[in-house]
DNA sequence: TTTTGAGTTGTTCGA
DNA sequence: GTCGAACAACTCAAA
């Protein structure tokens, strides 16, 4: 047989964008069952249309992760690909410069992604494959017997649990079969990181992202045993949440090991986790039947409540200056560390929407570019859950004391001692009110009100009383 | 097709 | 201080 000059073997493109892991990646298991060399490509895309571009908080997030992702693939023998811009040129010119023979893909759950992938699909040259790689279960299999989309939570969780354990996750693999190099950006030069004020000193401080960070905390929420996590969940001055959820939003972790790890350990909390896992899938499939989830409400007679544009008292929120203790903390909680607990967010969404009847979008909008684990779905689901306008909401008269949410739940204070300083020395039993404390418990703790920490914004109960009078003014039953 | 039971997370008021 | 009822009506999911 005469020699021949042998060409390298073509890659195919793994393609990964919230699956920035290598344990339990199904995208990543088919890429290398392929046979071919596996190019591991990462793209930052800002500008498609309809395109939700990472927050601040999580563009600080996704810059650690990349460094994470590209350093455990370096150790595998193989390198992180960085490029930049709209999916619809950066995939196919890939495609081109590497002689690439098919691309392995996650599916994509964002409108303006599943957009992209389904233009991409009809004009590669070349088989794009998309993998579920982030739900237990794909929306599109969890069907009512009808054959609609479930639109109550219990009975979507219901038919989930029917389903049972997903199957184990999958070992990340020892090597990848390296393909020829192509060139990559600098992920410095992205600049996903905050200069001038570099404000991500909290973040630092409390997170460690990328695939190891997120087992290391798994492992650590699963050593102090789920038995108290159905109470202990609801206490923002404890450590009783897993905290996983920024790495579950950019796939380090996986929802299936998540439940097997979890399983494996036991506990009376474990179903009530499990059922946070679904929470989030719940929200994943409002989403896919409901592309305008994250601007409309999915309530249309919703479209006529009053709401309110309201700059400064948006701007006290924002700022954890409302005078309101429990929210005040929340919303320095978000700042400082990229995350809120989530009793408080509820307390300090629904004083938003509520008490304040500033428009759901507006906290949504807030929340997208300051939490670390902001999700597109989850963070619109939510929003309107609290607005009383999304699926299986709360009804109306449901509006959230946050001086009782305060005392139930923070009843020490310590929460609020830790984010709103000026108020430690204040004892329990005024620490969630202080425009009630006596002048003397004031006085003795140090703070002059609307001088050291403000008077409340709004006064409660005829914020409430306010908000009650627009739900009942609502035109009943949509047209 | 009709019926039936149920629906994450709360607050207030009055007995 | 504690406790139960009221707060609307509607939609969903399954039998």
């Amino acid at each position: 047989m005469a020699a021949t000059p042998t060409s390298p073997s073509p890659p195919v493109l793994l393609w990964l964008r919230r699956e920035l892991r290598l344990t339990d990646n199904p995208a990543l298991r088919a890429a290398l069952a392929s046979g071919h060399p596996v190019l591991p490509v990462f793209v930052l895309d800002e500008e498609s249309p309809g395109a939700w571009a990472p927050g601040g908080a999580s563009r600080w997030w996704l810059h650690h992760s990349l460094a994470a992702l590209a350093a455990d693939l370096r150790r595998r023998g193989s390198r992180l690909v960085l490029r930049r811009g709209p999916y619809a040129t950066v995939i196919p010119a890939l495609v081109a410069e590497t002689g690439a023979v098919a691309i392995h893909a996650g599916q994509p759950l964002e409108p303006w992604s599943r957009a992209a992938l389904r233009g991409l699909a009809q004009s590669l040259p070349v088989r794009l494959h998309v993998h579920d790689t982030a739900l237990l279960n794909a929306p599109a299999t969890v069907r009512t017997q009808a054959g609609g989309a479930y639109g109550v939570f219990t009975p979507y969780a219901r038919a989930c649990l029917a389903r049972g354990l997903p199957p184990p996750p999958a070992p990340a693999p020892d090597r990848l079969p390296a393909a020829p190099a192509i060139a990559s950006d600098r992920l410095e030069d992205w600049r996903l990181l905050p200069r001038r004020p570099d404000w991500a000193g909290g973040l630092r401080a409390s997170w460690t992202p990328g695939e190891a960070g997120a087992a290391a905390r798994l492992a650590a929420f699963l050593d102090a045993g789920l038995d108290g996590y159905a109470a202990r969940r609801d206490l923002p001055g404890i450590a009783g949440t897993s905290k996983l959820s920024p790495h579950l939003a950019w796939g380090e972790i996986s929802p299936g090991a998540m439940w097997h790890e979890a399983a494996a350990r036991g506990g009376a909390g474990l179903g009530v986790f499990v059922n946070e896992l679904l929470w989030r899938e719940f929200s994943a499939q409002l989403l896919w039947h409901n592309a305008e989830l994250p601007s409309a409400p999915l309530r249309r007679d919703f479209a006529a409540m009053p709401w309110r544009e309201d700059a400064p008292a948006l701007a006290a929120w924002q700022r954890g200056q409302t005078g309101i203790p429990i929210v005040d903390a929340g919303m320095r909680e978000l700042w400082h560390t990229g995350w809120m607990h989530n009793r408080v967010r509820m307390v300090a969404a629904s004083f938003l929407v509520k008490h304040l009847m500033i428009p759901w979008q507006r906290g949504e909008a807030w929340f997208w570019d300051t939490l670390v684990d902001a999700d597109l779905a989850t963070n619109a689901a939510s929003w309107q859950w609290v607005a009383g306008c999304g699926a299986d909401a709360a009804p109306y008269f449901r509006i959230f004391n946050p001086v009782l949410q305060g005392a139930k739940f923070d009843a020490d204070g310590a929460y609020v001692r830790r984010f709103v300083p000026e108020l430690a020395a204040l004892p329990a039993r005024h620490i969630h009110a202080p425009w009630l404390a006596p002048p003397a418990a004031l006085a003795a703790a140090g703070i002059r009100l609307g001088t050291d920490y403000p008077a409340p914004i709004i006064d409660l109960a005829a914020g409430r009383a306010r908000a009650l009078d627009a739900f009942h003014a609502l035109p009943k039953s949509p047209a």
